[in-house]
DNA sequence: AAATCAATGAAAACGGCTTGTCAAAAAGCA
DNA sequence: TGCTTTTTGACAAGCCGTTTTCATTGATTT
């Protein structure tokens, strides 16, 4: 599994600052979608999976503020970059309030702006490192993510790597909902039809894996996502 | 015993600079190897072995922070000095101070610098002193990565530098992952395929070593890399 | 309650990629 | 030069993820 590059949404709608931003962050190995305005954002954002989001603050549709708060609904963690020639103190004063993790004022240095990425993800890279060695344990079972291993008893089980992303992700919301879309992006990258059909056999290879203790149980909440029981 | 010359690699886009400060460290009984961009810097990097870096932050073609990373793929431990012009925001500065066992700011007083290095150097000495001798009991065998002898019983076996290679990597691992691309990296330079076919031959000479245990494996995980199961 | 559409469950087929293995070629080294 | 070490090439075997198909269940409308 190779380091795949951070994506990066960026909404703007000052088309020639788009291209360019989009063209400089893409020889620094990022891979950009650029949308125009905040509809088309907020569309992009639930298709598929972002590391870190630019927002430009006026936009036609849906201005960047409220795209950030849709933005914080589904995923209360993503960075995000506030792009505003607005240098209006209550205005900066909003973008942090929204959990900003940055404001920045046309015109900018697009050097500084790539330093300020990086460092952004990578300290976010930090944090997932930590969750890294994380095991759990699941009524008979122990569950090591790191060594894709499902054990009980003397049976041990390896996993394969999207059957360990889901069960991980199903461990850490154990008796609670994981949303389906939430799976799908971060395993699958994005919410389509096809990724949906592809987690539902993951679904029942993990059932199937799991069913030696009648007490864990992978629940569905119809429409919603899956719910992981377990003592 | 001979003190060898401590080996230097040192990034900076400015000749000027790059070339009194190589003179200087050469007079201080350093041995430099001067890059002038990023990209050259990572294949000096790979192409030798170098003591510490010493990385512009701001360079052509790949900046200091991403040679960084780059080179702690490769090597998580060597000792990493950047150097940089003072404008920079004192935020990304201090994102990065993390994985820099330095940072100095320009202009510098190249005195201070070559403290520096060399108290960096003596500590680090010390410590691969004590990482050198290190050896492994693994199940009946007794392995010496210092003299290339896998032992058990009555037997001996002289491994081969890239065997020796390989199987203290995975013993510094036991029981854990040992993520392929690391491996790769640090031993053959790169992860490319031809290397990785490479390593799947050593693989196996090794197993067919530690065949007489068969309480010792080394485990495949799939996509991932490789585990080395021992009492 | 019947009809209908959408969401889910389960099995199997397929294509692509990774790994295991052997052997020969190439590169290093004494 | 001979010897060991390492890389390359070819092929088989295995693993994985997606897609397809068909069956089932849940929600909604009538």
């Amino acid at each position: 599994m190779e380091d795949k590059k951070s994506k990066i949404l960026l909404c703007e709608d000052d088309t020639n600052l788009g291209m360019v931003l989009k063209n400089y962050l893409e020889l620094n190995d990022y891979e950009i979608t650029l949308e125009r305005d905040g509809r088309l954002g907020l569309a992009a954002f639930q298709r598929e999976k972002f590391d870190i989001c630019l927002l430009d603050v006026m936009m036609p549709n849906m201005d960047g503020f409220t795209l950030a708060e849709e933005i914080r609904d589904v995923d209360p963690d993503i960075p995000l970059f506030f792009l505003s020639a607005k240098t209006m103190k209550e205005d900066i004063i909003q973008g942090y309030k929204l959990g900003a993790d940055d404001y920045i004022t046309k015109p900018f240095d697009s050097e500084v702006l790539l330093l300020k990425i990086k460092a952004i993800l990578k300290r976010n890279e930090e944090e997932n490192r930590i969750s890294d060695n994380i095991e759990f344990d699941l009524g008979r079972y122990h569950f090591n993510p790191k060594l894709r291993e499902l054990k009980h008893d003397d049976h041990t089980q390896t996993l394969s790597p999207k059957e360990n992303e889901l069960l991980k992700m199903l461990a850490e919301h154990k008796n609670d909902l994981l949303p389906r879309e939430r799976a799908l992006k971060k395993i699958w990258g994005s919410d389509t039809y096809f990724n949906g059909r592809s987690m539902d056999v993951y679904i029942a290879k993990l059932r199937k894996y799991l069913k030696d203790d009648t007490n864990i149980e992978i629940v569905n909440i119809h429409g919603n996502g899956f719910r992981l029981v377990a003592p």
